[in-house]
DNA sequence: GCCAACGTTGGC
DNA sequence: GCCAACGTTGGC
């Protein structure tokens, strides 16, 4: 049973359509406790929604963790891991963070409540709603 | 170990 | 560009 997870991204950093291009990537650069414990509970095959900050706002498509969590090169105190992820399904129509927010039971998500938290987690529920909201089956 | 000050993030 | 929220740091 998989899990699934928020991971936002400023677009000008790392954007979705860079992730498409790239085929894949590695998470790196995460420098929050709460985050590093979500990216360390991450399992291979766990889904990973994609959410553009500062510019779109917007859930742009599900990802796919295909490494678990390992030292992040980026860092050198050894005290940060990341991991590597590619594209699953890109969704046909964004899903804002406004409808997020209009949403009875979107609006309860800890990326809504925790807006800092760069790695958050997403029940079933959530995974199962946001996917219909962007036109992808489950 | 607590709490105030500070810095950073992110929505608007 | 502003401001509110929150995580982190450092003094006690």
């Amino acid at each position: 049973m998989a899990n699934y997870w928020l991971l936002k991204s400023e677009p000008f950093k790392y954007s979705w359509e860079q992730l498409l291009k790239d085929g894949k990537t590695f998470w790196d650069g995460v420098r929050n406790f709460q985050a590093r414990k979500n990216l360390m509970a991450m399992k291979k095959g766990d889904k990973c929604f994609f959410y553009h900050s500062n510019e779109g706002l917007c859930i742009m498509g599900i990802a796919e963790v295909i490494k678990e969590h390992y030292p992040d090169p980026t860092d050198n105190t050894g005290k940060w891991v990341c991991v590597d992820i590619k594209p699953y399904k890109s969704f046909k129509k964004p899903v804002t963070l406004q409808e997020i927010k209009e949403h009875p039971v979107l609006k309860n998500m800890q990326f809504v409540k925790q807006q800092r938290l760069s790695v958050s987690a997403v029940t079933p529920e959530e995974y199962e709603i946001i996917c219909k909201l962007g036109g992808v089956s489950a």
